[in-house]
DNA sequence: GCGGTTCTGGAACAGGTGGTCAAAAAACCC
DNA sequence: GGGTTTTTTGACCACCTGTTCCAGAACCGC
């Protein structure tokens, strides 16, 4: 009977995931990653292969999570889906700025803008992930157009694709210093450019 | 008298720009660095300093030039200035699209999301950066406003910084994958978003 | 040619990197 | 206790990293 592990594989992908989302790839030595995981090195090696392998799945871990809070924030019921989103929004431009002391910033972004380029598992992972995004902000929009909360004459793909942009260059001023009140803004307005529902003639 | 330099400064920078634009600091070596400039370790040390302040150096260099361009492709006359802001939001989406085999992408997002959390020097440029863009746009605005292209009632501060952030979620959707169309159709509707002069009553 | 100044490049340096390895540990069975 | 299996750890490894250093080079004036 072969010795057990002595550690949850979860929580060290969790711990290895948040290391990776402040420092990214490159800057995250093998070292930073035992200090987060509180392993050895013999450990992690055994566990996840090497650093690389241990990435990818914490990248994974990183996207479920994303797409699960998504969800659990645009998934309902057709009427209420706008207030829905515009909560989700609202809530993600406000986790985009800056908190003094605080490494803040999504490691969808930092993978991609770091790796994608040139590792190929990473860029199909970023890709996919922000298609699932995309996808779960697409089925909302329709939801409210469905209730009438929304036009539905107006493309549901197109907005989804939009908005999802909008967040992502939220998400990048806020970590360039952007103050708050401007990145509201900008979701603000990205709301308001939502094709409302025409009055009918009475 | 001492020797004279054997290299041109701006032209180094620019090698070392390039090379930075592509692979970012951390996984940046300085024997990278002497391949792409072509000078020996301790000329670059002796010119620059350090891997730091070169990398200072190339992310200003960057900077002037994308606020260059913008100027370049937005400045002009009232009259038009509609026109050259399509036409700039079109040309930077363009830009955006995966062209295989080539490393793209734009220095200022790859040093914000690397080091704007952990280095002031790099988070005060990125910032700085960005305003700089911003306000190219919002006075392009302003000039399509001026001319009678775009609604002189809508708030240009406001219609710029959200362009800027579209521009940037394009980016990044880019970097990913994201095929050239859908990111041509975001860049399309946040043109298409701009407030239209209002019909007047005849 | 000599002297003075600065530039050049790559060897040398101290420290860091990702990965390997083997002794000890933890579990169960006989 | 011995045997077997897997896990754990951190010392060790070959190589890499950013930086320093200095002998030689390039220039001018005397």
């Amino acid at each position: 009977m072969a010795r057990p592990r002595t550690f949850d594989e979860h929580a060290v992908i969790a711990a290895a995931r948040e290391q990776f989302r402040r420092t990214g790839y490159a800057a995250t030595s093998i070292d930073d990653l035992v200090r987060a995981t509180g392993l050895g090195k013999g450990s992690l090696y055994g566990a996840f292969g090497d650093k690389h392998a241990l990435f990818l799945r914490a990248y994974d871990d990183y996207r479920d999570h994303a797409v699960d809070t998504a969800r659990a924030e645009l998934e309902g019921p057709d009427a209420g889906a706008l207030d829905r989103i515009r909560a989700y929004v609202a809530r993600v431009s406000c986790d985009s700025a800056l908190v003094p002391g605080e490494e803040c910033g999504c490691m969808l972004s930092k993978a991609t803008v770091e790796l994608a380029g040139s590792d190929d598992d990473v860029a199909a992972r970023s890709l996919e992930s922000f298609e699932l995004l995309e996808a779960v902000l697409v089925a909302a929009i329709e939801q409210a157009q469905a209730a009438g909360e929304l036009d539905s004459g107006a493309d549901a793909g197109r907005l989804g694709v939009s908005l999802l942009a909008t967040l992502r260059g939220i998400e990048l001023l806020g970590r360039a210093g952007k103050p708050a009140a401007a990145l509201d803004a900008i979701a603000e307005d990205a709301l308001a450019g939502l094709p409302a529902v025409a009055v009918a003639d009475a």
